[in-house]
RNA sequence: UGGGCGGUCGCCAAGCGGUAAGGCCCCGGACUUUGGAUCCGGUAUCGAAGGUUCGAAUCCUUCCCGCCCAGCCA
């Protein structure tokens, strides 16, 4: 085995490497993930988060947290709180840089005062309308704002005056003199700084100018002394403005690097979106399991190695993509295969009394907690007369393929015994199923020497007299197409939204074990999936748990297809 | 029709002039007291057309398609 193939490359990594090998950065590698706090973190951010703090681990360097909070009429220290909390649980840590845009608020305006000082920069009165109406379109070249040559001590009376207040909002800016006729839009003078009377989280009503994001980035990364800024494709249009400010400024100039941002199938990724499913009531909140959110995934039961894992396999590259939503769920299963204990549960409860089986008798079987990782034991699992298996598992007319039970057929009891139903209670009214009547074969015995008999199935099962009731809420894809935007015009893409991604399932019956499950626990339902204790509502008196993936299920697949002929 | 960036298997993604890695999905088969896991095996000529070269996904030319930019959002 080679070691070169471990972990798989990509072109930010090989420009680091380069820059490392030619001594660039006096070789320091210094990155950070800039989240904006108005909204919770999501799977395209932890893209970002994994990228830039595993690219500083992995070359020795440093990787900051800082809030680009340059907006305080969308931001909320709720956010940040959410924020740091979710990177923390994905595994990454940023020591004592916590840092923070608006830490360098009084900076940003010695900046300005520089640029306006050297007449690179002026203070406009035009409207917003006006400003769009000058800035022209993307085929014809804008026009000079008629404040453009406004004198430099008249530039920097009024900056000095917009910073205390003399202003309303929105009445003027400070912009950036470089050039109305430039290709790129970012170039033609673009706003540094706007009057906005707003408390802000942090630094409440100290300012009532903002700078906007283009002037507070680049500069708050040159003042960290970030030598990659790595960010997503959208901004590359204004790395020239990102680079005509620091040289300007003459100050330290990191080198910006654009990557393709995450998308994913069958789900929305937008703040804006995840915001309006919050808000509209699509979800629960944000941590709903079938958010996207950090906060929804942990909830939901994923292990953050698999998001890691996940975030290492998709590669980072510069090409608009979606990501199939199955490569995130096998990251989980990987790793939930490793870790997570076995155990029965039956969601959909079918009664089967074993007529040939002692009314009082109990036995304590031995069960495998986990086959992948023989180190996590045994425990003991009560079998007696009246069992529940699960309805799925029978069919009084079994299809081609169908290997489970049904009138006359055998089966193994996992960890048990081979039972033979052998009738088939109904009920009168409704020809429902209600209840089967099995017997068992006591040499087959799990473990014991006739046990070997083959049977085509094996199903779980849980005893009645001393299972406990719980409730168990089957998540699926919040949205049922594949790509939730792809709508036909004048289609809200909320039509998208799967009507079938929550099933409660409340009278289903686990194995005792589970009693004192913890919570957020995980566990796997033999033959059915991956689940967790809600972190929200279980409690003592009443176990709650989400499905967090299934199992792989070749027969369900089948079955699909023959349905479809 | 201005500028920026992309187009390699169904989905991600390596490759940087020497004759197409890998993962996911899918399809076979082995094994299995989870129809789980595991294990074997299978599936592309690189957006198109020209050109350069002994040789091109990799270089050149033209064309086509996609994404981003006209917030005092980030």
């Amino acid at each position: 085995m080679s070691t070169a193939e471990t972990t798989p490359t990509h072109f930010i990594r090989n420009i680091i490497s380069e820059d490392l090998a030619v001594g660039k950065n006096n070789r320091r590698v210094h990155t950070r993930f800039p989240p904006e706090p108005n909204g919770y973190l999501h799977i395209g951010h932890a893209k970002s988060i994994c990228l830039n703090f595993g690219l500083a681990a992995e070359f020795g360097g440093l990787c900051n947290l800082r809030f680009d909070d340059t907006n305080p009429s969308k931001e909320d220290v709720e956010y940040v709180e959410s924020i740091k909390s979710d990177v923390r649980w994905l595994g990454f840590d940023w020591g004592d840089r916590e840092y923070y845009a608006s830490d360098y608020f009084e900076q940003l305006y010695q900046y300005a005062v520089q640029l306006i000082k050297a007449s690179k920069a002026y203070v406009c009165d035009l409207s917003a309308d006006q400003i769009r109406e000058y800035r022209g379109t993307l085929t014809e070249p804008g026009k000079d704002s008629p404040y453009r040559t406004r004198s430099v001590a008249e530039n920097v009376d009024l900056f000095q005056r917009m910073r205390v207040g003399e202003f309303p909002d929105g009445t003027r800016t400070l912009r950036a003199k470089i050039d109305m006729a430039s290709p790129n839009l970012n170039m033609r003078d673009p706003v540094m700084y706007r009057i906005l009377h707003a408390a802000h989280h942090r630094t409440g009503d100290r300012w009532c100018i903002y700078p906007t994001y283009d002037f507070a980035h680049g500069q708050s990364d040159s003042i960290e002394g970030i030598t990659h800024s790595i960010c997503t494709l959208e901004f590359e249009d204004h790395r020239p403005l990102y680079d005509w400010f620091l040289e300007q400024l003459n100050i330290h100039h990191p080198q910006q690097i654009e990557f393709a941002r995450l998308n994913l199938t069958h789900t929305v990724l937008s703040k804006r979106k995840l915001l309006q499913l919050v808000q509209q009531g699509h979800v629960t909140g944000w941590d709903d399991p079938r958010m996207p959110t950090l906060a929804g995934f942990r909830r939901r039961g994923y292990t953050p190695e698999s998001i890691r894992s996940f975030c290492e396999r998709i590669g980072v590259a510069k090409r608009n993509s979606i990501v199939d939503i199955a490569m995130l769920e096998h990251c989980l299963r990987e790793d939930l295969n490793r870790r997570a204990p076995r155990v029965m549960a039956v969601l959909r409860p079918l009664r089967i009394v074993i007529t040939n089986y002692p009314e009082e008798q109990v036995e304590e079987l031995d069960a495998v907690n986990n086959p992948e990782d023989p180190g996590m034991g045994t425990r003991k699992v009560p079998f007696s007369r009246v069992l529940y298996i699960e309805q799925e598992d029978f069919r009084e007319e079994p299809p081609k393929g169908f290997f489970r039970l049904s009138p006359g057929r055998e089966v193994r009891l996992r960890y048990a015994y081979i039972i033979k139903c052998v009738d088939v209670v109904e009920d009168p009214k409704t020809g429902a199923v209600t209840e089967l009547r099995c017997t068992y074969d006591p040499d087959t015995k799990s473990g014991s020497a006739q046990s070997n008999r083959k049977v085509k199935a094996i199903l779980h099962w849980v005893s009645a007299a001393h299972a406990i009731e719980a409730e168990v809420r089957l998540y699926d894809h919040l949205f049922t197409a594949e790509n939730p935007d792809d709508v036909e015009e004048g289609v809200d893409w909320t039509s998208n939204i799967n009507p079938k991604s929550l099933e409660t399932l409340t009278s289903c019956r686990v194995e005792p074990f589970l009693a004192n499950a913890s919570s957020r626990s995980r566990y796997q339902f033999e033959r059915l999936g991956y689940f967790c204790v809600d972190s929200v509502d279980s409690s003592d008196r009443r176990l709650v748990f989400n499905r967090t993936v299934t199992l792989r299920d070749p027969w369900a697949k089948i079955e699909k297809a023959q349905k479809k002929g």
